[in-house]
DNA sequence: TATGAATGAGTCTTCATTCAT
DNA sequence: AATGAATGAAGACTCATTCAT
């Protein structure tokens, strides 16, 4: 292969890179405005200044792209809010994690809605987002059930535990910044919620009861 | 109006009553089987053994079909699990109405599902499910608000508790009786969940930090 | 149900009845005349003077329609076509009968020519030309074999020579009928194929070998 | 022109030959597996291990790969098959003959059932098979007029008659081996056709009809 | 009140062919 | 000679909704 094939190969590439990032921008912002059903083919290739043909270069049907949209834009992001105990300031890691998750569903709120939606009419989307909530809780569980053995924090069943704080979590976050509950009229602050959750997690694993 | 055409009406009123209770049997049916978007007029329809048209007069279209069989369906069910504290056993009142909330939810999976997709697609369908939660949430909110008043429980926003504990307890309903989370392959036990959500929000209500 | 309900029942079907004639006859047209992959739904609505939907309330696809389209053309008219050997006149039998065969072909070229077709595009024609054809080939078959047994004609495979005769008759007919084969620049004459096949058909049954 | 030059153009003249065959092998091969219609060029070149645009080099479109695929495959084998009497074993000669051509079929089974399915789509395809089938014909008929000539064999239309057994040849081979009938649970035995056929052949021009 | 035939807008998907490099 | 990204026309099929009877 010549220098100059492999230029010409390389400048394709580059090419094409460049509308498979196109397409993964459109397909990303109509998702984010449409949702998961309502987004067409038409839109993103509209949107991405491509034929309609094109499309199917880069992904194998809607579905395909969902995910890939997905993966890129969400799952990176979220990796981010790991919930990361510190020894000396707990609270103060559990604050953090839920922060940065809560950022992360502020940033593309209207994806997560997608997400939800694609979920339950697709099962491969489906099984994606089972497969990164599953992650996270288990990655949760692992932590408490580590607490648990060095004695930090009370015995309680570590997965089921997670699974319902991780569920308070998502779906507050839902309902209060995409949905705007409980109190439709007034601004949201996320502030708010990450106190308030935050004082309900600490209170779930460290609290005690006094009866 | 003669006795005869009041008759007459009677019957037709009557009549009418059982096509629409057949509809909206049906309508529930195929909502709970299939789903928001894939349920058909026509899949409706013909478990009504009614013609195509009939859907019409009875519904101004699939969207309030869905409303109504929500309506009808739901509602009823769900004020049941309205978490009514005795002074004397609070826990014990708690876990009965989670557990009723549970088993509300158990009764019709499906149709949560549908619920939770019809919502993202469709604005009426959103809006009467907010309202539905606002008006369980609110109720919540007031009573610890009440129980604040009187010193029964600490001091917290009782509206971002009420949302937050209710966004645990739908969506850790959902996910685990419906998607089978966290532990995919194991039964689900629905008695487990309510021990954990019962213990979680005792804990947040009247438990204690001690740092 | 009354006589006044009755009578709306009928018109209505009498109206889908009309209907779906004229989708029947336009199908049959734009696959005569278009062949079977190249003819379209719409160009048999457009035909038809009905909206493009109304095709899929009387055929499941192009597929069905096609089946119906050759089984309300083709089959009647072929049934005509059975030798009916009379003792006395054997040759005379078969001459009718080929002569009746290559007259329904005749009556519907591109019929012919677009089962061709579909039968090598889908599983559902190939099977309905196949059945078509096999029970003619047991039918003449049968007829020989009787033949055989009553002593009136040699020995020999009776489905084999069916099947070679008919293959015989099939294609020569396509091949000079519609393709106008073997002397592209000649009328064609259905009497000299007639003539031919019938001398074939005689000497295949009925003749003897020298040697 | 130096040599190097020219040697450089051989080598390059060799490679381009050797793309083409690739191509015309892979083309061959993906039309037999998958017929006229369902065969696309990606399939091709994916076969072919070249880029999607080379198969444009070196045919105009799919229907100009396809003829030379026929050309290239059938065409050859077919020649063999061509009947020539001996004087001594005239019976002897036809089956060799008959044998011969169904060989060639059953070697490429796939690939006569796609000549059929493009014959059928493309005025190209049918003009090839109609020269290659009319000059079997016009060849076999001129051989019956020569004996004729000589006295061997009867007076009949020797055009008409070496269409139509040309036509039972074909037809009974496409149905038999290809399509399985008329019997299709059994095996295939080319031999019980290749009997059948020249019986039929040597009685259609040897055979005297005794009323 | 009930019927059910008819409508037609809306989408996905395939693939032969072109062309700049 | 070879590449492979891009094109865009074409067609099948679904289904909520209407309306004449």
């Amino acid at each position: 292969m010549t220098v100059d094939q492999s230029e010409t190969a390389n400048t394709r590439q580059n090419q094409a890179a460049a509308t498979r990032r196109h397409l993964l921008d459109a397909a990303g912002a109509v998702f984010e405005e449409r949702g998961y059903k309502a987004a067409t083919v038409g839109a993103i290739t509209d949107r991405a200044n491509t034929a309609h043909g094109t499309f199917y270069l880069y992904f194998r049907n809607k579905e395909d792209a969902f995910c890939q949209v997905i993966e890129s834009v969400i799952v990176d992001e979220l990796s981010v809010s790991v919930v990361v105990p510190h020894d000396d300031a707990p609270r103060r890691a559990m604050e953090d994690g839920i922060r940065a998750f809560l950022a992360a569903y502020h940033q593309h709120e209207g994806l997560w809605r997608a997400l939800l939606e694609g979920m339950l009419q697709s099962r491969r989307v489906e099984q994606m987002w089972l497969d990164l909530r599953r992650a996270l809780v288990m990655r949760l569980s692992g932590t408490f059930a580590a607490q648990q053995r060095s004695g930090e924090v009370r015995e309680f069943d570590p997965t089921m535990v997670a699974h319902s704080l991780a569920a308070m979590t998502e779906w507050s976050a839902f309902t209060y910044l995409v949905l705007g509950e409980p109190t439709p009229d007034q601004r949201r602050d996320p502030e708010v919620l990450v106190a308030t959750l935050t004082d309900l997690w600490y209170r779930a694993i460290y609290g005690t009861v006094d009866g």
